[in-house]
DNA sequence: AGCACGCCGACT
DNA sequence: GTCGGCGTGCTC
């Protein structure tokens, strides 16, 4: 893969790679009138199955290829000034690989897809808007307070491997508000110092204004913000600014892992442990993962940063694979919060009643608002009652096109589906028997909400979730209202548990503890331990210590007592030891074989075909788990089944999966999906 | 993924 | 008789 000009007489062929779900490059020729200026990286338009199809060339040769059929020239070089970075080039190959797609697949996500498709006559872009960056509009000044002694010695360590230039992989582990975001801006400004670029990936940039607004002032002009609100031809005018040099450090969710930046030297990755990294469509990449791979081939550094490390990165860092850093106290020595756990049955006992707020929530809530403090309140759930249930023969009221029951939605005064939109008015009797015994059960944030406001009718409050943040801006207004203090209580999903700094609030109460404990999920425990820590360590920011209150059914649940007591360690020693117990990640490996269809009976055959093929060929390197419906079976009218595979670490898995897979002749209307390291 | 080719049912 | 349904196979 060479970028030389190609000077060469004779007929040169290019591999040339197309946005399709093909598994192999595509050869051809190279015009005599191309030969100087085709180099690997470019863009060229090439004619595929009797139309035209952009893609990019990967590899060029003198040989003949093997192909026995016609080999058709290219056509033209669509941007004659670009070229796909080499590292970008390798890592969407990597991720080919090890995601099991194709390379055309990886690069699509890979690239704006503006860049991409073959769109004909796109060539004139028209007036682009797209935001001015690094427009500070409260220029910060810029803060060399001290560091504390931990923050020092992690920061040493970081820039000593960045003077080295070798590949280094830190996990800063720092319980909240202990000062991770200043050692991100000091080691990016030490890569800035030595003339190389910098991304800072963050789980969901529209959540985090604050963290913006710190790296604007500290940036300026620098910075790109890449965010998901982007049109596509803003997204190819972003692309077009960072790699011609206009922004050495970027800032972005996912996809700005694949920012074209020139001399990487560093990747921080905030929030390790969020789910969100992991991407839900071909290709379902990890973008922790994908960055560790882009860092090596750069020999670049990167920080994965979290209060609650993933179980896969901490086990890496005892291991010795990665560089474990520790901040284990707050700056300025602030106590963290104290946490008191509310067992709602006994409550429920003594108070005779249920209650969403027991008695010490109240008293708790009444502080805040006689002390003219602010306080959080966090619900796992949104809508008013999560599902509605007759008493009389126990139908749950379900949605029409997938498996799940609806939520009713208050302020809207409807039953909604939260995985397809579907929605109908409330009906008065139950579907199945007619009775008009229908109740709505649950908790959710419109019903926090109203309780709150019924109960304590000065309170100003707000609520925060994604039915209430759907209109553009008004997450940014709630925001600042609160920082304002217009606003006593804030009311939310996972929206307020993440990256908040409010010096204001004194007290945050978990209304329902155990609503993410119950699922059927490996990965359930930790998520409950992460999000109540997270949550915990919104409180006592400021000059007044914090209170944590958590209402749960499951008090003895050592995912719920280890975050009471915010013992990291001791959470990841015991859930560590049920891991290995039970054999799943991170000792094991596992692959998810994904069937999707309209029909079900044909899902279930072809997913019994393919079970018995791996079954056949596995030769005792992967184990089958089984056949199962996925837990919600039904979306959309589509059905979900899923294969899971286990792997003891080999790392050979996908290959053979991949191999059985393309041998397989897919049944019509079903489409298999393969999910390496599924969530 | 598209797109053509091909083989069977109901329509101007 | 043809229009068009989608099932199958191929694309340098």
């Amino acid at each position: 893969m060479s970028r030389d000009t190609l000077q060469c007489a004779s007929t040169m062929f290019a591999q040339v790679v197309l946005d399709l779900p093909l598994v192999t490059p595509f050869h051809y020729k190279v015009p005599e009138f191309l030969q100087t200026e085709l180099q690997v990286g470019q863009w060229v338009e090439v004619p595929f199955n009797n139309r035209f199809c952009k893609g990019v060339v990967v590899g060029v040769q003198k040989e003949a290829p093997s192909f026995t059929g016609e080999i058709k020239g290219i056509k033209r070089i669509v941007y004659p000034d670009w070229y796909l970075p080499e590292d970008l080039l390798r890592l969407t190959q990597w991720i080919a690989q090890y995601y099991c797609c194709s390379w055309g697949e990886a690069l699509a996500a890979a690239v704006p897809s503006k860049i991409l498709k073959q769109r004909r006559g796109d060539g004139k872009t028209r007036g682009a808007r797209y935001e001015v960056l690094g427009k500070d509009t409260n220029p910060a000044p810029n803060q060399f307070f001290d560091l504390t002694l931990n923050q020092k010695a992690s920061l040493e360590r970081i820039i000593s491997a960045l003077e080295q230039s070798k590949t280094e992989v830190f996990l800063l582990h720092g319980v909240t508000a202990s000062g991770k975001t200043e050692i991100y801006l000091r080691a990016i400004e030490h890569v800035l110092s030595l003339g190389k670029s910098a991304i800072f990936l963050l789980p969901e940039i529209a959540l985090t204004p604050q963290l913006i607004e710190l790296f604007r002032a500290r940036f300026h002009e620098k910075i790109a913000v890449s965010h998901s609100g982007l049109s596509d031809a803003q997204r190819k005018e972003e692309w077009r600014r960072i790699y011609q040099g206009s922004a050495a450090v970027v800032i972005g969710a996912r996809s700005a892992i694949f920012a074209p930046l020139k001399n990487l030297g560093i990747i921080i990755l905030d929030e390790e442990h969020e789910s969100t990294y992991k991407q839900e469509e071909t290709p379902r990449y990890h973008t922790r993962d994908v960055a560790i791979e882009r860092a090596r081939f750069n020999k670049a550094v990167i920080i994965l940063g979290s209060a609650t490390p993933s179980l896969e990165s901490y086990a890496k860092a005892k291991e010795g694979k990665y560089s474990l850093l520790s901040l284990p106290q707050r700056v300025e020595k602030k106590p963290l919060p104290g946490v008191l756990l509310v067992d709602m049955r006994e409550e429920v006992w003594q108070s005779k009643q249920f209650s969403i707020f027991s008695r010490t929530l109240k008293c708790a809530i009444e502080e805040v608002l006689s002390r003219r403090e602010q306080g959080i309140l966090f619900i796992n759930r949104r809508g008013f009652s999560p599902f509605v249930q007759c008493q009389a023969c126990g139908e749950v009221v379900g949605c029409r096109r997938c498996s799940v029951g609806l939520a009713f939605h208050s302020r809207q005064q409807k039953l909604m589906c939260h995985y397809c939109g579907y929605q109908i008015s409330p009906p008065t009797q139950c579907g199945r028997c007619q009775q008009p015994a229908l109740r709505y059960l649950g908790i959710g944030t419109e019903k926090v909400e109203s309780e709150l406001a019924r109960l304590f009718p000065t309170a100003r409050v707000a609520r925060l979730d994604s039915d209430s943040t759907r209109e553009r801006g008004v997450h940014e207004s709630v925001f600042h209202q609160f920082k304002r203090g217009d606003l006593d209580f804030l009311v939310g999903t996972q929206m307020v548990a993440k990256g908040f700094d409010f010096p204001k609030v004194t007290m945050v109460g978990v209304v329902l503890a155990d609503v993410a404990l119950h699922l059927t999920d490996f990965r359930s425990a930790e998520r409950t331990f992460s999000l109540l820590t997270q949550v915990a360590g919104r409180a006592g920011r400021g000059e007044r210590a914090g209170k944590v209150i958590i209402q749960t059914f499951s008090p003895d649940h050592y995912a719920i007592k280890k975050a009471q007591s915010q013992d990291y360690e001791g959470f990841y020693a015991e859930e560590f030891r049920h891991r290995q117990e039970t054999r799943f990640p991170p000792v094991v490996q596992l692959v998810d074989i994904l069937f999707k269809g309209r029909d079900e009976t044909r899902v279930v055959e072809t997913a019994k075909e393919t079970m018995a093929l791996l079954k056949q060929n596995s030769e005792g390197k992967f184990e089958l788990l089984g056949l199962s419906p996925c837990p919600v079976s039904r979306i959309h009218n589509q059905y979900y089944w899923h294969l899971l595979l286990r792997d003891e670490m080999t790392h050979q898995i996908s290959e053979k999966v991949q191999k059985v897979l393309r041998e397989y002749k897919q049944r019509r209307g079903v489409t298999i999906k393969v999910d390496v390291d599924p969530y």
